[in-house]
RNA sequence: GGCCCGUUCGUCUAUCGGUUAGGACACCUGGUUUUCAACCAGGUAAGAGGGGUUCGACUCCCCUACGGGCUGCCA
């Protein structure tokens, strides 16, 4: 283990339901349970509803559904932070009470005005609200929102596991709104309360919020509370560099599914994308769990390169349990939407398994591997196959059958039978090995003769070889 | 505009003041082979630019360039 285990941990994912799991989501969900579960600690989840107007159950659903698909799985019931609302706003009211946040009967015009004019004089300040040290005897009888009162001088310094000591200027910060004038909280005040309440220790999440951490220490300052471990992870980039967005293609974890990634590979190539642990680079759930740290966190943005993605989770294609993977597979028509295997397809591709995993990078690669396994007679035929069976070929072939009747099904039996006609024939085994895939497989290119005849078996291979030779 | 973060092979990265700058993916060459893939052996390829500090900087400091983020009564 990378560092000593700790109970202690508790770490979150917190995303806003306004769309499926981002990939970026995936990833610093994935960082954060990897922390807490690697130290057995815990890892929670709570969904950012607060704004209404974009929140979705549909979302929540399918946030629930990637990060069951990436394998991640979270403790107790799902937080709903929207839920939490009155709770937020009574810590608002102690701060109000504690003197750390005031009410602010500043409109949203007069803000905006004041903005306008500051830009139009080319300044860019922080709004200062006059009713920061206004006299409460002078409050108007009027609809107000409550600001934290944030210190004017000095700075705030954030600790944090990845980007180090990052010091910001406190009079670059202004007051802000933590209670809306409806009464409603914002983001900033219930991070900062959930993550208390929750007893979170580590937040580990996207360096968007790097900014933020340094107002929302200053509520942790204003209520007394223990500020947790920040470690802000840089954001992943498309191929391009720039940040990842629609027009890259894929950016949601269920696309990923659908293109048909295992999760177990999935989950290597993201915890591999952005840090490192020396020169590991394919290792198990297991092996990542115990080796996984905030120290090996790079600071500069990742970008997603498919053609690694595709060769990590080659690997763990090929080193998953047949049944398993057969599992997953299933799991990934249905999310492709593509038609689900029979009884006979999902006996046959448990036989073709052992054959082909250890070609295919993808699902769909793997079907395409075991396409001679699932298919049914009359075997389609492509243009290079029919070439294959020209007339000697189709000569061959024909010869072949009467001496699969009698033989064993090994491929030590088979192995002579078809050496021998090659030999026979004067030509090599090749040449008898390429009408022998056109006619069982329809394909010039397949995985090997002999493994494709033990799993389709004896009668299905005379079937083909006499429906080629015909 | 202000503030904050970043910059090592094409890509992900190792290095934590002294290395022929290492590994992986990709790519190229050769081998193996029953086609393809896999596999094996080689190879091409890097510390943004400029100043410092130091006996010595990829590593520490400053500037510039480029990229990203924040700057909401969004999250």
């Amino acid at each position: 283990m990378a560092e000593a285990t700790n109970p202690g941990v508790v770490t979150r994912f917190a995303p806003s339901p306004t769309g499926y799991l981002h990939i970026g989501g995936g990833r610093t969900a994935l960082f954060n349970w990897l922390y807490a579960r690697g130290r057995g600690g815990r890892f929670l989840l709570r969904i950012e509803d607060t704004d209404r107007e974009r929140s979705t159950p549909e979302a929540t659903a399918a946030i629930l559904k990637g990060l069951t698909w990436l394998g991640l799985d979270w403790d107790g019931e799902v937080v709903s932070q929207f839920e939490r609302r009155d709770r937020h706003a009574e810590v608002a009211h102690q701060m109000l009470g504690r003197g750390t946040a005031y009410k602010c009967f500043s409109t949203q015009d007069d803000i905006a005005a004041f903005r306008a004019a500051e830009e139009a004089a080319g300044r860019y300040p922080v709004f200062l609200s006059p009713w920061r040290d206004a006299d409460p005897a002078t409050h108007p009888d009027a609809p107000y929102s409550i600001r934290m009162k944030a210190p004017r001088s000095g700075e705030t310094v954030i600790v944090d596991e990845v980007q180090g000591r990052v010091i910001i200027r406190n009079e670059t910060l202004d007051d802000m709104i933590v209670l809306r004038s409806d009464g409603t909280p914002t983001y900033m005040l219930a991070v900062v309360v959930d993550d208390h309440d929750m007893a979170v220790t580590h937040v580990i999440r996207g360096d968007d919020h790097l900014n933020n951490a340094a107002r929302q220490q200053m509520v942790y300052d204003a209520m007394g509370w223990t500020v947790p471990v920040w470690a802000h992870i840089p954001l992943i980039h498309g191929p391009d560099g720039k940040k990842l967005s629609k027009r890259h293609g894929a950016t949601g974890v269920e696309d990923y599914q659908a293109m048909g990634y295992p999760a177990a590979g999935m989950r290597n190539y993201l915890t591999r994308l952005g840090w490192a642990h020396g020169d590991a680079e394919i290792f198990t759930t297991e092996e990542a769990l115990a080796m996984f740290d905030l120290k090996g966190i790079g600071k500069a943005p990742a970008r997603l390169d498919f053609k690694k993605l595709e060769n990590t989770c080659g690997h763990h294609i090929a080193m998953m349990d047949n049944a398993a993977l057969l599992h997953e597979l299933e799991g990934y028509l249905a999310a492709a939407g593509r038609p689900a295997l029979t009884d006979a397809q999902r006996a046959l591709m448990l036989k073709a398994m052992p054959s082909v995993k250890e070609r295919a990078k993808t699902f769909p690669e793997l079907l395409d591997k075991a396409q001679f396994a699932l298919t049914s007679r009359p075997v389609e035929r492509d243009a290079q196959a029919a070439a294959a069976l020209d007339t000697v070929s189709r000569g061959i072939l024909k010869s072949l059958t009467p001496q699969l009747q009698s033989v064993s099904w090994t491929k030590a039996e088979l192995e002579p039978i078809l050496t021998a006609a090659a030999a026979g024939n004067g030509i090599g085994f090749g040449k008898v090995a390429a009408p022998l895939r056109a006619a069982l497989a329809g394909r010039t290119v397949t995985p090997s003769v002999y493994d494709m005849m033990l799993v389709i078996g004896r009668d299905e291979t005379i079937a083909r070889l006499e429906d080629a030779s015909a």
